[in-house]
DNA sequence: ATTGATTTGTGAAAAATTTGTCAATATAGA
DNA sequence: TCTATATTGACAAATTTTTCACAAATCAAT
């Protein structure tokens, strides 16, 4: 089966996190391991497990189940972490400095190599080993296929064009503005406020 | 239509795009939108924005459109968003501190009321307004609804038992760790490293 | 080599969600 | 008051996603 594309998206959303698992039984000394032991670890039937591995092929040992290391390397691959992936911040302020400063996109092959500003008294300055650059002065065509907005709301979407010009071809968005979407650009919004209003959302019909 | 529950959750998750797209209406004083203009703001089709609604009530007007202000209200009070949250922040790192400092929650109602840690490096200094508090000494019963998860994954689990412990009904979880589900506490992940794969995954299928 | 115990991969069924359609209805203007 | 226009609310259809259930495959033990 080598049909890239139409793979529903919860799919594609769940990779991440039986990546996650898989790491963790890696780490445990955990050879094989079957489609019911990976489906309790990352909450999700069994037969979810396995119809989301189908979409990209036959990976397991009927009879015994899935070696670990064997599919830790599939899905690394089919999610491209087996490469590092350079990526632009642009807005270095509160959340820009948490993501810069984090060490778990690292091991994940995410090396945040620029920092982009465009307040004065922030441009030049250092955070860790990177110096904010200012927004004005990027260059075009930059081998950076990631760029995350942490920006205000207000900038995110001419930022979002900045970031398209210099070469960047996916886009995780925190500041809750829609950026309209562009040819060929894959957005992806996180709106942490949003993640709370539902929560209050559920408390209110938890107590009927 | 009074049937809390077994409303889509995609119908939650999207109910505060709506709400956003409603305040911006209201400051710019527009009065009344049609589902088709609301639906254009939020990204989605006008007769899902319409089904999404139909969960809850009638709010429009036919021939006419919604009334923003009315809408809003009742979005918000569907939300509970009409009222205070009062939110605890368990870790007082990189990702916490940026959270405590973000005004963007108090516009929404969620006001940040303790912030807890286990660093004694850090118990008892001062974070804007408020002090880092140990999370050993947390009171059982306290009326934060809210706890947010910003320490490392090794140690979520045991922070969830004690941000439950202290009363909070639901979680946001951002260690990437998942945490056992308890009864009746409602718990929403984010995980930006997996927002970041899920990237680089569209990346690979666009370039066919 | 045969048997028994497992567990995968998949086609089909079921469930959930989105989209299309249109009768009903409100408004504004004649 | 009547008519033309716009737009909702809801039902039905289409699509997408999840779940079921079982034949086929592998292994280990005899
Ligand atoms: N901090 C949080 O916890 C949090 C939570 C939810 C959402 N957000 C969203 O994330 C985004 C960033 O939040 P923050 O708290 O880091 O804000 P911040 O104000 O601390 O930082 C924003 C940074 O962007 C820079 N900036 C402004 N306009 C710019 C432009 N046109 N080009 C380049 N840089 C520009 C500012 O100089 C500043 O350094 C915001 O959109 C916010 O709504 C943040
Ligand atoms: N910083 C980011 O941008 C980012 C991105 C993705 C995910 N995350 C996740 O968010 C969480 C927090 O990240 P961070 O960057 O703020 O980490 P951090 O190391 O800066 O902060 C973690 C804080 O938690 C405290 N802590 C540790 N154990 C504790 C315990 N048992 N009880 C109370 N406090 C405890 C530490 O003292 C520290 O202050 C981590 O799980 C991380 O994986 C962070």
């Amino acid at each position: 089966m080598e049909k890239r594309s139409k793979i529903p998206e919860p799919t594609v959303a769940r990779l991440p996190i039986y990546f996650r698992c898989l790491i963790e039984l890696k780490e445990n000394g955990v050879a094989v391991a079957s489609s019911e032991d990976m489906a309790a670890r990352a909450g999700v039937k069994a037969s979810q497990f396995r119809k989301d591995l189908s979409y990209f092929g036959e990976f397991g040992i009927q009879g015994l189940g899935y070696p670990v290391s064997h599919l830790l390397d599939r899905i690394s691959s089919i999610m491209q972490l087996n490469k590092e992936h350079e990526v632009i911040i642009a807005g270095a302020g509160n959340l820009g400095s948490a993501l810069l400063n984090y060490p778990g996109f690292q091991k994940w092959g995410f090396k945040i190599t620029r920092v982009l500003d465009n307040n004065p008294q922030k441009i030049g300055k250092k955070l860790g080993d990177i110096t904010i650059e200012d927004i004005q002065d990027i260059p075009k065509n930059l081998n950076s296929s990631i760029g995350i907005i942490a920006v205000p709301a207000s900038a995110a979407q001419q930022v979002a064009q900045t970031l398209i010009q210099s070469g960047v071809k996916a886009i995780l968005n925190f500041s809750g503005k829609k950026i309209s979407p562009s040819k060929d650009i894959v957005v992806r919004n996180v709106d942490m406020t949003h993640e709370l209003a539902i929560l209050t959302y559920y408390l209110s019909v938890e107590n009927k």
